[in-house]
DNA sequence: TTGCGTGCAAAGGTTTTGCATGGCA
DNA sequence: TGCCATGCAAAACCTTTGCACGCAA
């Protein structure tokens, strides 16, 4: 039987390195930010990335890459199972992650099944926009550009 | 006045790539292929980079970047009102980008602003998933991983 | 003639990889 | 002890920038 053999070891690093995501409470982070909050504490920049594929794969971390496509961001996600059944909205503006519960998801996954022969995967999946907060903080900001 | 003075001259390269860009129909490239495409015809890769960026800012293409951060890549678009109007769907499995255009997308935008104050952004958002072509090469593929 | 457009090469930044060592189980 | 994890440095990549020349208007 192929029990749950975790094939992974418990390290000082790893730990660091989750700990650090979780003390974020959903905000997120660049590689670069977390090797130099991590800067002459003994975790290098090789082991921050090699450490965050790893959580990504396992879905207690979500990966995002900015608009500009400068560096990737990282943000915890504490259950990675309710995280199939809602959106996950992305503000563009303030960076702010909001869960989405909301049964359109639904009918929308079964639309894109049926319709377009595609299997909506919303572990990857995230929508970008502009949250209330920021629309009302904003100017005019019309479709302009 | 500030008439529409160009300020551009039209040169050989720019009309080779806007033509390229155009024969595409839609679909989308990257600056390697296009670089590969024009490779021995006298377009060199700085100019495709600043070609393209100028067009994405006329809003005569768009610009990408897909989640895995690799590469952008680039598609015209004659209308880019009707470019809102459409889902974004990236094969997590083969990577192929498919568009679909569908009324759907009015009645999740519209639900998004109503119900969840959030002004969904169709030129960021991607949908990730698995396409029909793979989804039928696959085994079960249940919801093990 | 003017000055934008082009292209080469180099710089800049992010992410990945090779390889030897360290540390958990 | 076995094997995964780590870390340094180098490589691999993508994109931007400096600078001189070419070419459109």
């Amino acid at each position: 039987m192929m029990r749950k053999r975790p094939a992974s070891y418990r390290t000082r690093q790893g730990e660091g390195i989750l700990d650090y995501m979780r003390s974020l409470g959903g905000g997120h982070v660049t590689v670069n930010q977390m090797a130099r909050h991590f800067a002459g504490k003994g975790i290098g920049q090789t082991t921050i990335y090699r450490r965050l594929e790893k959580l990504a794969a396992e879905g207690l971390i979500r990966k995002y890459v900015l608009n500009d496509g400068k560096s990737a961001c990282y943000q915890y996600v504490d259950n990675r199972e309710a995280c199939r059944e809602h959106f996950h909205l992305v503000c563009e503006t303030c960076g702010a992650l909001i869960h989405a519960d909301c049964d359109l998801l639904d009918g929308l996954r079964a639309h894109l099944l049926l319709e377009h022969d595609f299997r909506l995967d919303m572990l990857k999946t995230v929508f970008y926009g502009t949250c209330g907060t920021c629309l009302s903080a904003l100017p005019i900001q019309e479709g302009g550009a």
